[in-house]
DNA sequence: TCAGTGGTGTTATGAGATAACATCACATGC
DNA sequence: GCATGTGATGTTATCTCATAACACCACTGA
């Protein structure tokens, strides 16, 4: 992360009452499809909601505890594949980072802008996929998942 | 990699004298840049246009040595840094794997195409860059590098 | 000839992720 | 009720990926 400039705050974490509530909304949503929100996920989803910028595994891990104890690592990244299949989380692979999706729309490849500063990230509603996709078209790929990622300076850090 | 089809023999591993001459090529060019061009730099390169696809920064260090020996991680880790900040080379984030530089193209935003299932990468490109852009500078970044990487099945797997 | 810069060699360790296997929870069919 | 299958979890160990730190070397220019 920061490496030139000062870390600022950015939008920084929601409030507990938002993170409740999207807590809520994605239980709600996956019990109703069938799934099982169990315990350790929804632990994963609420720390990567509260964190609202890239969390690295193992600081999931440190902080899985409510009592300060650490979860073993495979029941973080269990939890991490399950919530990335569902769509409510995304794996950031440029910076070894998972993040909340913080787009309402299921199944959606993401992008995203990402500040080497202070970081902040953005996710944006592919507007990659034409290019790529005529790329792809070209080349004679059938695409399965993308992975888009741009790095860069904030508006907040660009402005320090 | 593969986990669904079988490997096929896709572009395959360009011939002896090509990579030589890629080398050749590379050689002189940072040479008359004023970089140097090592052994161990020049070593990596090899390895990597040699194997025409992406290949695992362990496996570098395992082919290393002509005699089998293999290198130490920094050395190539090293070595690697260097070819893809003179864009020689490219990091596959989604697959920590590193690639030869297909394009002849100085200073790229490169995208791939990978094929998870025989390992085929096609680097295509910028054809991203326009959606990307437009995003970016809506949302007030400044973009740096980016990171595009779909991965998906190659023609000849899509055949098969 | 001496300092500065950039590259290499080497050791050790940090960081990221998963394999393997035992156990548990829960829904479904009998 | 209770057997049975499936998916989730707990636990240990290990594997893969990458870099820190420091000594040494090669070349360049004052």
């Amino acid at each position: 992360m920061g490496e030139a400039c000062h870390h600022h705050h950015h939008d920084g974490p929601p409030t507990a009452a938002d993170v409740e509530r999207a807590l809520g909304d994605a239980d709600a949503r996956l019990t109703a499809e069938g799934e099982r929100m169990t315990a350790a996920r929804l632990r994963v989803l609420e720390l990567l909601l509260a964190a609202g910028e890239p969390v690295k595994a193992y600081d999931l891990i440190a902080r899985f505890g409510t009592d300060g104890q650490p979860a073993k690592p495979p029941t973080v990244y269990r939890a991490l594949e399950f919530l990335e299949r569902k769509g409510l989380a995304h794996r950031i692979a440029s910076i070894s980072a998972y993040v909340a999706c913080s787009s309402g729309t299921i199944d959606h490849s993401a992008a995203f802008l990402i500040c080497d500063c202070c970081g902040a990230t953005e996710e944006v509603a592919a507007p990659v996929a034409e290019g790529l996709d005529r790329a792809a078209r070209a080349a004679g790929y059938a695409i399965v998942r993308t992975t888009v990622e741009a790095h860069g300076r904030c508006p907040a850090c660009l402005a320090a």
